[in-house]
DNA sequence: TCAAAATATGTAAGCGATTACATTTGAATA
DNA sequence: TATTCAAATGTAATCGCTTACATATTTTGA
């Protein structure tokens, strides 16, 4: 039982005897001091080369009060996001060597606990979080009080003295109500995301807008709520059917629904775009390659890993008295596929 | 500039003072040493409480060389792939109170780099790999020779005292080339994954095998390599249709290769099963809800991921001389849907 | 050449925990 | 009540590093 880092951890004594030379001195090569004499910080630097060493984080960590590390929490659901986005986050991390300490909360009190222990515990130097269903008041509150820097990506806590970042959802979905609107649809149907998720929210909240600013029906039987899913997309759209006069184009606050929504077309023996138009949200990879390929709106999700991490790097050595609270909206572009039905703008698909 | 951990960390100094103890017993308390009389205990338990304390990490892990931390690396390229393996660890870990800090590496050397960081300088006290492109004679010998327990995912290294998790690739892919077979196909082609990739060679060497089992061609036309995107997919199979005869059914190496193989057939005007019957392999989530659904092999990615974890918890607190070299299998099943062209099996997609 | 100034290096305390060992406390026994 | 001994608690060293301060060395200038 037991065991230490197992083989032989080098350490700066080792280091320090074999130079012949104090730890302190050790110290000073490795943080590049300039009060070394060149001959000694060779004769040091070999040797460090020589023993393969490398500083004890956790020391590092005790007496710094800095450990290079980044904490990253993210809600166990979307793993596409995710991916993208810490994809986005780790890379540019990395090449500013950090590292990333990620956990998955399903909801806020265990949250709450797991950014407690990462701070308290002195893990983390800044934290990232996803939380799409955190809303401002629902007592989120514990987080804010730690002084470290924290970037917020997608949720609207007005955090005071940190980066939120937000993607514009609101625009880009009343310009796509816009879009099929123009294409001449009045019956316009929504399938919402989910009341808990910010980025359904503003999204609905464009749709709906669009659907006033083009004087389309503003039927409430045209929106359903639906939960990200595909299978709550083909569900919706059975119910959407229903609705007389049904509706020409359903508006998915997702990829994901808008593929279950043209599964569904599919089951009612209804044509996409021609009887149907069905557009989606995201972009994800195979929005391409579907039959009929997908119109929706494209989300730079790697950009915004990239964002976040570039915010909170600067941040990173900045006294929490001189931060500042910032809000960065990332505009998003539609991609004009088949199946709204549009033929105007009609991307060829560069294989 | 500067800071420290921002505001009041509250070390087990604060703890003792205000609880009339020494630290000795606070750190008794905290490890719920019996011999700790119990009034007193319940005294320092509700100042750790009052104050919220939490031990500082950097401190355990200086004294004890032990962080609860996991390290896992991963290529940059599946994101899929990694965020379902990602998810399935992470919950485990997290169960059992361990953190994962994740890197992410491009080639093999860079991987070194970041695993020598990580065991070197006292991060970790396990470790994940994810390297399908590793193979155990290029030299990637470094990692084996640190005394943390290792888990290696997806990688042919044969390394002694860590465990390995593997994917019954062959079988699947042999029974999959069975399968078209018994269709009737005999031109069977193959889309590679890449000769650089264990996964895709496992399957090809199923796919061969499999052909020369059902007496089907063993032509090499009718095998190409592709690089598991989809449009490597579709470039492939405008290859194979050239040749002639051409095949009458594609078995692609993953299902991102398959749908750009479908995508191809649709520009060639060739019908998806009744002209050319086209499988993957992975299972993806969107393979049901294509059309035609994809026939595919699932992988249980999270499973997979679990299984992982739980090898590698195992290990944690075992001396390196009490380990064994361990090989996980892991069968894989068909997941027969529209586009083999079988209606033998079609299993009604539940929404 | 020698003192003063400037520069390089060493010494030792401290970061926040654990733990071997020393000391105190209190219960049991005579 | 005094004595003994086990149980509870405290003291101080330690983990690997940084850094203020002390000391040693080199350079400079007269």
């Amino acid at each position: 039982m037991s065991s230490n880092y197992g083989n032989q951890m080098t350490t700066i004594s080792d280091v320090a005897r074999e130079a012949k030379v104090s730890t302190a001195t050790v110290s000073r090569v490795l943080n590049k001091s300039d009060k070394v004499r060149s001959i000694t910080r060779d004769r040091v630097n070999a040797v460090i080369r020589k023993l393969n060493f490398i500083p004890n984080v956790n020391a590092l960590g005790l007496q710094r009060k800095k450990t290079k590390t980044v904490g990253l929490i993210f809600p166990d659901a979307s793993a596409y996001y995710f991916a993208e986005i810490i994809q986005g986050i780790n890379r540019h991390l990395s090449q500013n060597d950090h590292q990333i300490l990620i956990s998955s909360a399903h909801d806020e009190a265990e949250e709450i606990k797991i950014v407690n222990g990462f701070v308290k515990g002195g893990r983390i130097d800044g934290l990232i979080m996803m939380m799409p269903s955190a809303n401002g008041n629902n007592g989120f509150k514990i987080p804010l009080a730690y002084e470290i820097p924290e970037v917020f990506i997608s949720c609207e806590i007005n955090a005071p003295r940190a980066t939120t970042i937000l993607l514009d959802n609101y625009n880009a979905a009343r310009e796509m109500v816009e879009h099929l609107s123009r294409l001449g649809h009045k019956r316009i149907a929504f399938i919402h995301g989910g009341e808990h998720n910010y980025d359904a929210r503003e999204r609905y909240r464009g749709y709906v807008d669009g659907r006033r600013i083009c004087q389309a029906d503003e039927d409430v039987n045209l929106e359903v709520v639906g939960n990200f899913t595909e299978s709550s997309g083909f569900q919706a759209t059975l119910e959407l059917m229903k609705c007389k006069p049904q509706p020409t184009a359903i508006f998915a606050a997702n990829d994901a629904m808008a593929i279950g929504a043209i599964e569904a077309a599919r089951a009612l023996k209804l044509r996409v775009p021609s009887d149907l138009a069905i557009v989606g949200f995201d972009d994800i990879s195979s929005a391409a390659y579907m039959d009929p390929a997908l119109t929706t709106v494209h989300v730079p999700l790697r950009r915004l890993g990239r964002l976040a991490a570039e915010a909170l790097l600067k941040n990173l050595n900045t006294d929490s008295a001189e931060r500042t609270t910032e809000k960065i909206i990332i505009p998003l572009q539609h991609v004009i596929r088949r199946s709204c039905g549009s033929e105007q703008t009609v991307k060829s698909e560069s294989f």
